[in-house]
DNA sequence: TGCTGGATTGAAAGCGATGTCAAAGAACTG
DNA sequence: CAGTTCTTTGACATCGCTTTCAATCCAGCA
């Protein structure tokens, strides 16, 4: 029932063929034929067909973007990025989410099935063996995004936690001056814990502070659960002449609550650090020192690396890391300050 | 390069035809041909032509969700409900955004463009003439979100907020017993923030409280800028038995952060209250009394009627109203409360 | 045996674009 | 004016699929 190129091609007295040139631009139709056919079109209100033009081309223009999610800052991040950047090289891009009753294998598949795009960036929550396969066998160009560091066989983009992670204990024992340090992460399990964990013990270990298994606490990245255990030892903690390091920005701010309900100055009596410098991290009282992963900076080098793929299919696969960004502000007690108060640069 | 069912066929021996019927599941092909087939398919590892199938078929399964913007919960809930119901109903969701660089309009319109989609579901900022008349001649079926309440002329879900705010206000009048209301609120022009306004203004007039200019302020609904306002205004509120009421969480949480600061207790010294029941409404110590927008719902209700619009392009328009609910926790003094701590149902 | 009819299968006609190639004029050269 | 080139146009094959529609096979039946 829509209209066709025939359509025009009738109404404007020519061939298809001439249609289709105008439509893409050839210069080599005559002024006044393209006139002709461009008020037909008009007059038709006509728009060409996505899927035949797809069928001919091979080729869509479209990328698409795949999260485990959509909950968080760090997504929206991600996605402003990626879009401003395939937008740049003329690409359009769609998003998916991976959760929410499926998981990110059965929507792979589905993308891979009945694939309308030129090509995908994906992240998984856990780059798991099964998921690993099916990407192996994926038909379409795809890089993975925040995928392990090492050889993996996949473009992907990976952000340098541990660096960003040590930078703030280094931060934390140096300027900061902490005696002592709790560290507050996730489930043990999670990779994004491991390596803030490792960061923790190996900067401890080189500045000879203590260790001790009992200053390393595992919860839920929930401001919730972080603010009732800080209830509970911010008192001691801060008598002990401690700093606080949560692996993430929410249940700093959890802590940050607990203390300051505890009458306890932070950071004076306490210093807290977060991690990642979501919206959050300015929404306490003092605002976090944390350090920043730059989403942003992440989407756009996917859909770089991505549209690259897609031109050269045989190029070599390549890994890029990221370095996160150190962002003091008030909550941990020092002199230094840096311009970080600012969004992060697109 | 890629396999197609001519591929299959010849490793099948037998025609595309065949081939065809067994990938749509018809049931008039034999058993061990359709054997030989799955096993061609597999060995292959064949996936349709999405294009080609697209192209006969004259749909793809996959609907569009176009958003102003990522950030920020609504959306994702959005997201999350649309993503959940477009499955049940067996679409495919790809979620876009309008904003960064690209006007909404010249989005809409690169998707007109190229549709691959069966449709798709737009939500603007503003609803402005432009976008209504792109809206107009849009050649997908499409629905908008939170569009204005009184006869558009298109398919529209529209939460009425006006009617939670009054909820939200009648709460402060009545269980929380304020004597006179704050209203801090976003730009005077953002539709949002007069709704609330106007149900502020209502509920004053009704239970006689007093209606000064002066308890009106115009913000941009950051945590930031309303933690400052709060900062050196807060005790004098207090002492005037005010409770606040501002038009986002973040706002709220900032004038939460700024009373407990000035030593305040919330709510016995000054009552607060949020709207939108974010993430951060539980962020706060005590949490936040908020009027919760079902998006998540909206999101499933907007794909319903896109659903049922793809289905039957001839059917009526229909606006669908969504009621937000009032959510009571902590911050504002009372004895009430509700079974509401929990995330919001799909 | 010859027919009817159900179960399978294949041949071929699109779907709506792109792009190749040749044809038709127009313009230019000798 | 014939021959050559350039510009502009149209015919038609093609992309990979779905979907008639007809053909084939074979059982059942008179």
């Amino acid at each position: 029932m829509p209209t066709s190129i025939v359509d025009v091609a009738k109404l404007a007295k020519v061939s298809i063929s001439t249609v289709s040139r105008v439509i893409n631009r050839s210069d080599l139709v005559n002024q006044r034929t393209r006139a002709r056919v461009e008020s037909a079109i008009k007059q038709l209100n006509y728009q060409p067909n996505a899927f035949a033009r797809g069928l001919m081309l091979r080729r869509s223009d479209i990328v698409g973007l795949v999260l485990p999610d959509l909950h968080g800052e760090f997504y929206s991040e991600i996605i402003r990025g990626a879009n401003l950047k395939a937008r740049h090289l003329g690409y359009n891009l769609v998003v998916s989410s991976a959760r929410d009753g499926d998981d990110s294998h059965s929507l792979l598949r589905a993308i891979q099935q009945r694939a309308l795009l030129d090509g995908v960036a994906v992240m998984v929550s856990e780059l798991t063996d099964r998921i690993a396969e099916v990407l192996a066998a994926f038909p379409l160009p795809y890089v993975v995004l925040d995928g392990e560091i090492d050889g993996t066989p996949h473009d992907s983009i990976v952000i340098d936690q541990r660096h960003g992670a040590v930078a703030l204990m280094r931060h934390l024992v140096g300027p900061a001056g902490a005696k002592r340090i709790i560290f507050v992460g996730g489930l043990a399990t999670n990779v994004d814990t491991i390596a803030r964990l490792e960061a923790y013990r190996q900067v401890l270990a080189e500045s000879g502070l203590p260790q001790e298994a009992s200053d390393v606490y595992h919860l839920d990245y929930e401001y919730e659960t972080a603010y009732r255990l800080a209830r509970e030892h911010v008192r001691a903690w801060a008598s002990a002449g401690c700093c606080v390091f949560a692996a993430n920005d929410e249940m700093a701010a959890g802590i940050v609550a607990a203390a300051s309900e505890a009458g306890l100055n932070v950071p004076r009596d306490l210093a807290v650090a977060g991690f990642d410098d979501t919206r959050v991290a300015r929404m306490t009282r003092p605002p976090l020192t944390t350090v920043r992963v730059p989403m942003a900076k992440m989407g756009a080098q996917a859909m770089e690396l991505l549209c690259q793929r897609i031109a050269d299919p045989q190029r070599p696969r390549m890994q890029i890391s990221l370095q996160p960004e150190l962002v003091v502000r008030e909550s941990c007690g020092t002199a230094l300050r840096r311009a970080a108060d600012q969004p992060a640069p697109a």
